[in-house]
DNA sequence: CGATTTTGACCTGCGC
DNA sequence: GCGCAGGTCAAAATCG
């Protein structure tokens, strides 16, 4: 663990997500409850086809899971849902400390150095920016945040966050002799936004006000994904922009995501700067700890793969299930849907299927296809008929989370 | 030719 | 109400 990412882990503890933490803990409980409620009404059933069946129909009733849960908890829905909607703003209200020390190119904690005092140095390779997180990172108000990067003589000093950003404006401030610039999310369902200037008196840091939540995940979140792959050689030189491309060029290349699902089912290193997805992979993880019995199963269908973390796991589900896997039926509607991280997040939320165990000692739910929930109407929208499917399967030497997100995501 | 940037105009909120 | 500062819009320009 590098220190800039033992950094990113400390800010995201002390910097008020103890509340996140606390959030987690919540909803562990109460869908623990829900389940063993639900479970011990099974149990109670003396008839195992008919609690099978009982269980298959809640499954299938997953896309009404929120009605079924408002059945088994009356009030443990909407609050659930607050909690989780709490957590997401709670945990994800910006970009992560990953996003940035991720697109900034952190190589090692052995390049780049953060002081304790929150200083900013350069580190001697002359490295394109270096960003200090802790003390120059201030949450001016709900989902605002303001950092300060030191370039390194690049020219503009426009860093590469992870995202991809269309300018809309500049202005000159007052007292300012450097105009502001203004960006916003080119993600069409996102309305980040963020702001770029140049200190004042410090002509080399330059100060970036984010806006807005992404709800959906980073540009490098998919360099990430291609770069362990070499098979698919093609698919990373359409993927992969040069990494002057990705700091300094003004000008970022299209992406064709697509053909990466297709070609390589092998697992990239988890994101770093996926802080809101680390959290709901750590939700459905832990559990299977207890489930040691499970097997992976591999999906078919093309997929991303993420490795979740080991440890400090949760299960949010409360249920045998630990992976999630998604997939767009149609690549045409997944183009025009978006990957929202919020889509992800419900169907975690939702209770998973009954696991079923076949003669290879597997435990596979098979997949379902359920219309996706999402609330925002412009996603009903973009994808009046996208579909997600999701299953579950695990393996205790291995746990994964499988996402098939077959959207462009930017 | 489409995507992105530039830039002047317009809109809005706030202080006086 | 007025003026100012900051934020956004949108047409034109630019780029690949």
């Amino acid at each position: 663990m590098d220190g800039a990412r033992q950094e990113s882990r400390e800010y995201w503890r002390d910097g008020g997500d103890v509340v996140g933490e606390e959030l987690l803990r919540e909803i562990l409980e109460e869908t623990a409850a829900v389940h063993s409620n639900s479970n011990s009404n099974s149990n109670s059933n003396s008839n195992s086809k008919e609690a099978e069946e009982e269980d298959e129909r809640e499954y299938f009733a997953a896309a009404a899971a929120d009605e079924q849960l408002q059945v088994e908890a009356p009030c443990g829905r909407r609050r659930r849902e607050s909690m989780v909607n709490k957590l997401i703003s709670t945990v994800y209200s910006g970009p992560t400390i990953s996003d940035i020390e991720s697109a900034l190119s952190f190589t090692a904690a052995g390049d780049h150095q953060l002081l304790a005092d929150g200083h900013n140095f350069a580190a001697s390779s002359c490295s394109p920016v270096v960003f200090s997180p802790e003390k120059t990172l201030s949450k001016t108000m709900e989902n605002k945040y303001t950092l300060k990067i030191v370039s390194c003589g690049n020219d503009g000093g426009l860093a590469d966050d992870g995202y991809k950003w269309r300018k809309y404006g500049q202005r000159s401030i007052k007292n300012s002799p450097n105009p502001r610039s203004y960006y916003r999310c080119t993600n069409p369902r996102c309305n980040s936004k963020k702001q770029v200037e140049r200190a004042v008196d410090e002509p080399d840091t330059l100060i970036v006000t984010y806006e807005g939540l992404h709800l959906h995940y980073t540009y490098s979140h998919f360099l990430h994904s291609t770069s362990s792959s070499s098979s698919s050689t093609t698919t990373q030189q359409q993927l992969q922009p040069q990494p002057q491309m990705m700091t300094n060029c003004k000008k970022k290349p299209k992406l064709h995501l697509h053909p990466l699902l297709h070609d390589d089912p092998r697992p990239p290193p988890p994101p770093p700067e996926m802080t809101t997805m680390m959290i709901m992979q750590s939700f459905s993880i832990q559990q299977q700890q207890h489930d040691d019995d499970q097997l992976l199963q591999p999906a078919a269908d093309d997929h991303l793969m993420v490795q979740a973390p080991p440890d400090d796991c949760y299960n949010i589900n409360g249920s045998s299930s630990s992976g999630l896997m998604m997939s767009l039926e149609d690549d045409e509607q997944a183009a025009g849907a978006g990957g929202l991280l919020e889509d992800v997040v419900r169907l975690l939320v939702r209770r998973p299927p009954p696991p079923i165990c076949n003669n290879n000692n597997y435990y596979y739910s098979p997949a379902t296809t359920c219309t996706s929930d999402n609330e925002y109407g412009s996603s009903a929208s973009a994808s009046p008929s996208s579909s997600v499917s999701v299953s579950s399967w695990t393996t205790p030497m291995s746990p994964c989370i499988d996402m098939a997100i077959l959207s462009n995501i930017f």
